[in-house]
DNA sequence: TTGTGTTTTATTGCCTCC
DNA sequence: GGAGGCAATAAAACACAA
């Protein structure tokens, strides 16, 4: 009887004293780790397996790794949606009628009706999609495949995995909960097909895209060509707007309304910045070492590491990183997807400024490139690990992987981007692979009693999403493309503007919402 | 240098589904 | 009943401010 907890117990010590520190995953294992969850939110046994072989971790750290992310989703989602309620309620019907008939609810969960209902988490994330022969190594392979597969496929968003269904999306331009100017809005003000390539989203992303187009249309018209032809002007001079543009206090509201409706937002946002920059600074000195040409010779001397900090603390004053590697292709060689350039020259700057945070965003990943150019040495802690020796195979892959990593960075840079919109790109696709769960989750969660205050209910905790899209766009960016930074004196004339944080940055549902419903 | 806050990783227990 | 997933929790790792 007392026997298996005995033995329990000494398993359970013998595993906490192997894991008496817990381990990091390496950046490479983050990387794979990520970009595997881009595709496949619940992986198989098999596919676990091999992430497992590939990355030599164990089943069980791959699936609590999985079991965690997509935790850190949801959360996220969550405090996204408690943000929006926060704003919603200060707004008029317009904002909340773009949920209605979809099983918008409350903070914490979202039930979507229409179409995701038919969707299982499961089939969608793994089976779905998980046609190709799993390999670490072919991951981004897989994922290219995926995408032209679906792009010849017919609508079908009910069957349609996620994922694809979200890279589609993006790939497209055409986030539904997005209304990327340069995309949405013609020179003439009118609005563009939906979908150019026949792809229409169903249900919520239809209703919901639909409206916000819209709204956002009204509002970009209104603003006219500060809009149309350069973005930042848009933001800039959003605050210019004379009230009766919008009939009352609401371009305040506008301004403010992340600070109003959850200051900690703003907050943390500033802090996670904050935080984040100095990684990115890091390595953005380093790169511009790199630009020189100088690798090696300074890494780890102090002197080094007293330059990083000054140059980390003059930077990071600075917007950081403006996404222009992606602008202009560093690859000659490497063709970049038409959308990629569009966006990149046609998109309004306002979004550079919030992308710079973005792409700023610390996270491990991002810290391997610092790392290894500061480093070498210290690339990776685990010298024997043979994910790490494997270095080659593993980031080979994903230097091969150039159409999944410009698709990554698209994604990240076609956004118009906040904190909140951050968030809602990689819900798009887990609000309806898990909207079953989720709703269980509603379910379970009314009769469940809650045994503590969670601090995810803050509310105000800051999506690391951003940090995760941001790590995949830099560091893919600049470890694909071998992307040597511009200075950041070229940069740094945007410093002028306000930080993603305070400004809106773009036309992000809310914002629209306000604006559109004083417009009517 | 230290305290604080955030993120990440690991573990455990419960629930749902097959 | 087992497997898988989620939520809660603890703790390490990390970054930043004072």
């Amino acid at each position: 009887m007392d026997e298996p907890n005995e033995m329990q117990l000494e398993d359970n010590k013998t595993s906490m004293e192997k894991n008496i520190k817990r381990k990091l995953k390496t950046p490479a294992q983050l990387m794979a780790l990520e970009n595997f969850y881009n595709d496949h939110k619940y992986p198989t046994e098999e596919m676990k397996f091999e992430l497992a072989n590939e990355l030599v971790l164990t089943e069980k750290q791959i699936s609590g790794w999985f079991c965690h992310r997509r935790l850190k989703d949801k959360r996220l989602m969550r405090d996204e949606v408690c943000a929006n309620n926060g704003r919603q309620d200060r707004s008029s019907g317009v904002v909340q009628d773009r949920g209605s008939g979809l099983g918008q609810d409350s903070c914490g969960s979202t039930k979507h009706g229409g179409d995701y209902r038919y969707l299982d988490p499961k089939e969608v994330e793994s089976n779905g999609v998980y046609n190709h022969e799993l390999s670490v190594a072919n991951m981004n392979y897989a994922h290219t495949n995926l995408y032209t597969e679906n792009d010849s496929e017919t609508d079908n968003t009910s069957s349609e995995n996620s994922s694809s269904l979200q890279e589609r999306l993006f790939l497209q331009g055409h986030d539904p909960y997005d209304t990327e100017p340069s995309r949405y809005i013609t020179q003439n003000g009118a609005l563009p097909p939906l979908n150019p390539k026949g792809y229409k989203p169903s249900g919520y992303l239809k209703l919901k895209g639909e409206i916000e187009h819209a709204a956002v249309t009204a509002v970009k018209n209104q603003l006219g060509r500060n809009y149309l032809e350069d973005g930042p002007l848009l933001t800039v001079d959003f605050d210019t707007i004379p009230p009766e543009a919008f009939e009352c206090q609401t371009a305040n509201s506008i301004k403010e309304s992340y600070h109003v409706a959850n200051p900690s937002l703003a907050k943390r946002q500033s802090n996670l910045n904050s935080r984040y920059d100095p990684y990115f600074n890091k390595s953005s000195s380093q790169d511009l070492q790199m630009e020189g040409g100088d690798f090696g010779p300074s890494h780890g001397s102090d002197f080094q590491d007293k330059q990083d900090k000054k140059s980390r603390q003059r930077i990071k004053q600075r917007t950081t990183f403006q996404g222009r590697a992606v602008r202009t292709n560093p690859l000659p060689g490497k063709s970049f997807p038409p959308d990629l350039y569009i966006d990149s020259t046609v998109e309004a700057p306002a979004y550079n400024s919030t992308r710079n945070h973005r792409i700023g965003a610390k996270h491990g990943v991002e810290r391997m490139k610092s790392d290894s150019a500061s480093n070498p040495n210290d690339l990776y802690e685990e010298n024997n690990n043979p994910a790490i020796e494997q270095e080659g195979p593993l980031l080979h892959d994903y230097n091969n992987s150039n159409v999944k990593n410009v698709r990554t960075s698209e994604y990240v840079k076609s956004k118009p981007s906040n904190s909140i919109r951050n968030s809602r790109i990689s819900m798009d696709t887990e609000e309806r692979g898990l909207s079953e769960r989720m709703a269980k989750e509603e379910k379970r969660n009314g009769i469940r009693k809650v045994k503590k205050p969670s601090h995810e209910s803050d509310g105000g905790r800051i999506p690391s999403k951003e940090t995760m899209v941001a790590k995949r766009a830099k560091v893919d960016l600049l470890r694909q493309y071998d992307i040597k930074q511009e200075p950041v004196a070229e940069i740094e004339p945007r410093k002028t503007q306000r930080s993603a944080v305070e400004m809106p940055s773009s036309f992000s549902e809310d914002e629209t919402a306000e604006t559109s419903s004083s417009l009517d």
